[in-house]
Parts: C-alpha cells; sequence; structure tokens
DNA sequence: TAGATTGTTAATCGATTAACAATC
DNA sequence: TAGATTGTTAATCGATTAACAATC
C-alpha cells in the first residue's frame, strides 16, 4: 500500500469523525473528494482497496468506513509503547489521548534526570532510563517514542533497538540510524512549520 | 513546487545539518539519495530546482546548499506568530526552538481559561482569548498556531480569520475550514502514530 | 591524466483523472 | 421509473529512474 493512500486514510478518519458527530449516516465520494482536492474517482479507488462497498445514491456507510481503515491501520490492535525523554513535549504527550487514537497504550516512561524520576503520570512512574532495556524486556514492549534532545536520539535508538523495539516514533530532530527491520516514524515539528512558511510566501507572490 | 519536493528539502536540511556537525563539508548526491531511499539522478534534480551547483569529483558545499534551502523554504525571512491554546502541548510548544528553526517569531499566547492567563513565558504573557482580535492587528502577527481542544478549532479559526490572519498550524484533530486564501497546515500527531502502527503491521508479515 | 560525480535528457513507472456502464 | 452515485477500465499526467556526455 502506497505511503500516500496511508495518509490519505489517516485524513478521511480525521473527516468522517465530524461528519458522524453532525449527525451523518452515509458519505459519498464526491463529498470526501472536495474536501481533500482529489477527484471522486481516487476516493472511490482507495475505498475499493480498503474493502468497502458503497451503494449508488446514497454512498459509503460512515460506521463501516471507519471500521474498516482502523482495521487496515491496525489501530484496533492495541500495541505497547514507552517514552524515552520526559521534558516539556514528553510530558505533554505522555498526559495525552494520542496513544489509544494511534493504536498504542503508553506503559513505560524513561528519563536520566534524577529531578523527573519518580514523577507519577497517569499511574505511570517515570523510571531511570538505567531501567529501559529490562523494563522493555519484561513488559515486552514493541515500540518507542523518542522525545530527547538530538544529541541523546541515536544513542538512546541503539540502547532500544538492542532491548527488540520494533517501531520508532522520532520526535527528535534527528536522522537516527537502525537496522532495516526496524520501522522509524518521524514527527519533525520544525518541518509542518517550514512547509506553511514555504506556502504562505507562494500564496503572497 | 510540488509538496514532495518540499518535505524533500527539509529532510535533506536535518540530514546536512548532521553531516555538518560531523565535520563534513561538501556531500554527493549519491549520499544524500542513499539516506532518503532515492535515487541519485532525484536529488540532482531537487538541487538544480533549488538553484544548487555541484562540482564533479567532490559534490555540494554543505553550508552553500543549506542557505540554498532555508532561502527557498523563505525561512530567513522571520514572520510573526501568535500560539491559541496554552494547554500541555501548547506549553511544550511555547518554551521550545522550534518558531526559529521553522521561520517564525513566537509574538502572542491566548488562552481562555483565567487560570493560566498572566502566566510568563520566555517574557510573553497569556492573553485573554478576547483580546485576539486586537492583538493580530495591532502587532501585525500573520499567522496562529492553534493547540486548542478539536470542538473549539473551528470557532478559534474563524476568529484568526477574521483577524486578519494567513497561515495556520493546526494541531487539534479538526479539519478546519477557512477561505482559500488562508492556508492550513495540519500537524496531525496521532496520525503519525497511526503511519507507525500500519507500518509495523506489514513488516511482521 | 583518469575517474568520480555532476547536469540533463529520454525512458519508465506509478498515481491520478476521465469516462461510462451497472445499479440501488 | 429516473437519476445520482458506485465500481472499473482506459487515458493522462507527473514524478522517478536510467543513462551518458561534460567536467572538475
Amino acid at each position: 500500500m502506497p505511503k500516500a493512500v496511508i495518509l490519505r486514510f489517516e485524513s478521511y478518519l480525521t473527516y468522517l469523525g465530524q461528519l458522524k458527530h453532525e449527525g451523518k449516516k452515509t458519505a459519498t465520494s464526491e463529498e470526501l473528494a472536495r474536501l481533500f482536492g482529489i477527484s471522486s474517482s481516487r476516493v472511490r479507488q482507495d475505498l475499493v482497496a480498503l474493502g468497502a462497498v458503497g451503494k449508488p445514491r446514497s454512498g459509503y456507510d460512515i460506521a463501516e468506513l471507519e471500521k474498516a481503515i482502523i482495521a487496515a491501520l491496525d489501530v484496533d490492535n492495541v500495541k505497547k509503547i514507552a517514552l524515552v525523554g520526559f521534558g516539556n513535549l514528553g510530558r505533554a504527550l505522555a498526559g495525552s489521548e494520542v496513544w489509544r487514537q494511534g493504536g498504542f497504550e503508553l506503559r513505560a516512561i524513561f528519563d536520566k534526570d534524577p529531578a523527573v524520576i519518580g514523577t507519577e503520570v497517569h499511574g505511570l512512574k517515570v523510571r531511570n532510563i538505567t531501567e529501559l532495556f529490562g523494563v522493555i524486556k519484561s513488559e515486552k514492549i514493541e515500540a518507542a517514542c523518542i522525545t530527547v534532545p538530538a544529541s541523546a536520539a541515536q544513542s538512546v535508538a541503539d540502547l532500544l533497538v538492542t532491548a527488540g523495539i520494533r517501531g520508532v516514533w522520532n520526535f527528535s530532530p534527528f536522522e537516527i540510524a537502525v537496522p532495516p527491520d526496524v520501522i522509524v516514524e518521524n514527527m519533525r515539528l520544525e518541518q509542518g512549520l517550514m512547509t506553511l512558511s514555504f506556502r504562505m510566501r507562494t500564496i503572497k507572490k
């Protein structure tokens, strides 16, 4: 499945949630297409790839569509994740709903700063990073979120890989190197702002 | 300029920063290509579009390349931005370096919660959202970052548009509607996690 | 000089749109 | 029934790779 299609699935999901909230039960390919600036045939092709079936005249059942997308992205299969780095960003993420929305359950938090070790969030105690290897192993944690400074990102990644992690959600502005069977998904906040910067310039002209 | 090219420029920038940090002065198209999993000819075409000139045998000058990318993205033209929503995420962003890295300067913070209004961060006082319109106008702020709950996102966006904002960096999981001349750049944290979820499933199989 | 790497054009590949018969 | 919308195939478009002469 191409990356672009996956991103569209995720966008459909956001918008379908809004339509459902407004009380709608069905949506047509044309409605979805208009919002995302693509053709309705592209939307229908995406939905066919998903195994979704629509009805001429009424369109697609919103609840069914949501379920199909969630299943395709494996979001309904809750995976265990650890958070490494309890700075401002780590703290904000720890207390958020994002884990569940993305198909994960936050099971451990690590930091090296004695000042924050022991802090409790949502029933989880921040642990010393020296415990990382053991906890990942014993709790069978499969993924990790990195919110440490760029200078520490690679060493944290190395440690996580040694502990057997299969997926990394990386917030540090550093291109970490991992073995080919480990997946890295970069979340580059500054890149989002740069894109806004570029797009604001082009519209001005 | 296609969106995909812009995203690659941003990725090149991250990696070039690392190479510079390692003491390297030049980079070849082959080096950049390997890291991002694309062909070296694609990299060279990107760099030509940027106006960069390389030298056979040695490659491209890293410092020059960085400068060219920063100029192309308009990051060197610092724009004023406001932050709306001083919850966990807003607080984390407010204190971060991300604004400068992305070509913006944080000039105002708003929230509606009396408990946080008046809090000071980096010399900026959190203001009551009722002051938003006036401050945006008088300070000539061009962009805004939305970190309020999904339920409040649209009304905040409407207010910002009325005040004359041209660009929105939206962290709320809501597809906000704006006039065609206003740019919305969505930063969907949960979408990054969903992509990780999907990619972890495919590698397992 | 020799050879690695650029800049550029042509070939390939994949993704998107257009079109339309089928159907609820 | 009539007509809007689906599912699907063919046509188009754009992006990526391959190839190679030019050159430092």
